[in-house]
Parts: C-alpha cells; structure tokens; sequence
DNA sequence: CGAGCCACGAATGTATACATTCATGGGGTG
DNA sequence: CACCCCATGAATGTATACATTCGTGGCTCG
C-alpha cells in the first residue's frame, strides 16, 4: 500500500535525522514530495504521531518530535524496565539452544570488530542485535511486550545515529549481549536482567559522552 | 473533530464489550452508524490498531483483538514491569506531599467501600485510581513511561470488565495503593516498587480467579 | 457429479473536491 | 502613529467519487 510506503520513507528520513526535531509535516508539501495523495500521506503521519515519533505541535500543526539528551534519558528509563522484565520471561521460556548460538555470534562479532576498519562490520552488528531482539520477542511471546519494545527501539534508532559509538564501545557492547545471551540460554533469570541492567547502564552513559563531546557536529 | 468522537465511541465500546473480540470493524457500516465519512472512520480504525486494540486479520480485514485470561497476564507482565518502574521513578522524583493526600485518599476509599452497595463508590474509586495514575506520570515526567502506560491502561479496562471484582477486592485494593502511595510520599524506591509489585500480583490473581468463575456468564 | 475457472460484486485503498478554521496582512479609525 | 478589526488565503478536516483487489457464486467442462 502507498500509506505503508510513505510511513516507511518518512519514519526512515526521521530516523536518519533528514528530517530533524521540529521540523513541520505539511499534507500537501509531503504528498507532492513522495508521489502520493493526502489521504495515505495523512494515515503515515498519523501513524508516526501514534509512535511518538511526531507530535501535534498545535491542532494544526504537526512537528517531528524533540528528542535531546534528556530524551535519551527517559527512552533508556523504559528501555531498562521492559528489556529486563523481557530478559527474566526469556530465561524462563526461551530455547536455550537458540540463545547459546547467539552468544556464540556475539564472541565472534566481538573479534570481528577488533580488525580494522571493515566498513560493513558495524552494519553486521546491528543486523545481529537486530536477531537477537528477534529472538528475545518470540521466546517472551506476549504481544504488549513486543509492541511496547517496538517503539522503544524504533526510538532508539535516534539515538544511535545521534551517539555514533566508537568500535571500543561496540566491541564492549557485543561481550555485554554474549552475556545476556548466556544467562538466558542458562536459564538464568536473575543473571540475565542484571547482565541487561549492566548494558543499558553502559549503553547510555557511552549515548551521553558521545553526545556531550560532538553536541551536533560532524567531525 | 470527527475522527476523535469516533475514536472514543468505538474505544468506549470495545472496552465495555459491546463490540466483542473478533468482531469485524466494516469502513461502511460503521460509518453510517456512527454518522461520518469513511475518511474520519479509518483514521479512529488506525488509531485502536495502533492501540492494538483492533488488528489487520487478513489485509483486508480488521477486527477487534482478542482479549481472554492469558492476554490478561500477558498484560500483567508489561504492567509489572512499566508500574514497578513508575513507583521507583516516582519515589525520586515525586512530590511528598501530593502522594501522602492520595494515601489519606486511598484509606478514606477503604472504609467508605465496606459500607453498604453505595452504587456511586465503585465509580468514585476508579475516579481516584485515575487521579493517582496521573498524579505517578506527572511525578516521572517521562513521555515515553507515560505513553506506554497509556496503552495498558488502555487494554487493562477490558480486563476489569471481564473481572468484575467483588467489594473485598476493590477494598483490598485500596489498602494496596494507600502502600504504594505512603511508600512514594516517604522516598522509599524499593518499598515502592514492592508494593506494586504486590498489589499487580493479587490484582491479577483477583482477576484471573474472578475469569475462571464466571468465565462470561451474568451472574 | 465434482472441480476449476470466470465474472460479478462488495469491500478496501486512493485521489480529489468541498468545507472549515486559523493565521496573517492590510486598511481603517481613534 | 499605533492598534484593532476584517478580509483573504492557505492550511487542515471531511465527504465523496474513482480505482483496485479479493472473495464468492455460478457456470461450464471433464
């Protein structure tokens, strides 16, 4: 469908910071823009709205939402509360031999991102994070989690773009999933929402220096 | 706006059962039923998906989502883990003085709910759980907590029609909240978030015995 | 007689025309 | 000269007309 097209271009561009914080979505400029009619066009704002990616500035204007700092710290508050809640259900239900192997992927990403510059490394890591959250969903199997955890990594893909982690902090990062993925694969809970807690604490204070040391540059 | 009215009509009557789960949600017929164009009608059928209310059976079908005793604890689950959050972030941040006002609050509830069937004192303790809702979102001050609490909130109200709760219940519940409540008044992050976890436990309970009893009979 | 295919219809998806509201700017008046 | 009011327009909100797709029913052929 055109709406989901449109919803998947505009979520991209706000993501990827083409469209900032604050910028308007106009109906008739976005439509003109994306080859489509007001009609899908309004069904995909309606839906970034629903996502908390865009805010009813006024009741008739609509603005992509803020999101500074101080956002990074209340997204990583819910972060903390649902991954943690999700790493115990999934230590309790989840296929131990599923998340062995993922563990066993994070060690090898961890080496792989010690070599030097290979471009599409980083890339590489994300898509494995991106399994392993797959991975974590149907092993908890319940809906309200999984949709409540969408919106919270839809929102932090803000994030990553805004913090651009050194390959220090991605190397760290891989050693800290082979953790998690450890503990549940042992079926763990208590090890695995600690390990979780220990991630996200470094995950956000690693978000923080990067965004204090390059507020909005370039270098 | 139109859209909004038919949000809230077709909300209001999926949580009080009118519209039951699987019922399908037809563009036409519900637009003429409820007075508007099928435009303002899709963007509230957008909106209760969105809520995961409603969900897209087949591409072309959308009905109301399902709603029994394990969606129940499923949704405990995310509301554990949102709530217990909540009281933490609370106790730090909240105001002493508003919390110890809803305790006293919570205690006049329980004694005013052991008097005979005033009709009106269910009603008016729903009213003063909202008011404590809120009292918790303006103290945490996270728009990403509020939203996903929103949403339980949201789906929760089904899961209290389902229950129907006996007097004894809502009393006890009311002693719970007085807890939570003194617990955030006094700064106590750790007792607060034990008695949430707490009272969600019993509410649960209560809950989930209430289905099995009258599994959707009329006593 | 059964199975498969085609055609028709009813539903959703999209575009556009119409209504409404809010903001802005210009003109008039105190 | 400044302030207020009104008019005009550009935006959103709504309705409706058009396009498209999927399902169903009946017909035909094996």
């Amino acid at each position: 469908m055109k709406s989901d097209r449109a919803y998947a271009t505009l979520l991209e561009e706000i993501q990827s910071g083409v469209l900032v914080p604050g910028a308007p979505l106009a109906e008739a400029e976005l439509a003109a823009r994306l080859g489509v009619s007001r009609t899908p066009l309004r069904e995909a704002i309606g839906r970034l709205v629903a996502d908390g990616l865009a805010v009813q500035q006024s009741p008739r204007i609509t603005v992509v939402s803020d999101f500074d700092a101080a956002r990074v710290q209340q997204l990583f508050e819910v972060r903390r509360a649902l991954e943690e809640a999700a790493a115990r259900l999934a230590s309790t239900r989840g296929d131990a031999e599923t998340f062995a192997r993922l563990a066993d992927e994070f060690a090898a990403a961890s080496t792989n991102l010690e070599n030097g510059h290979s471009p599409a490394a980083t890339a590489d890591y994300y898509a494995l994070i991106a399994r392993f959250d797959t991975a974590i969903d149907a092993a908890v199997a319940n809906d309200y989690l999984t949709a409540s955890l969408r919106t919270v990594r839809t929102h932090l893909v803000r994030a990553r773009r805004l913090a651009r982690h050194d390959r220090a902090r991605l190397r760290a990062s891989a050693v800290e999933h082979g953790l998690i993925a450890n503990a549940i694969a042992a079926g763990d809970a208590d090890l695995a929402a600690h390990a979780t807690h220990i991630h996200l604490h470094n995950a956000l204070q690693g978000t923080l220096a990067s965004l204090s040391a390059h507020p909005e540059g370039t270098p």
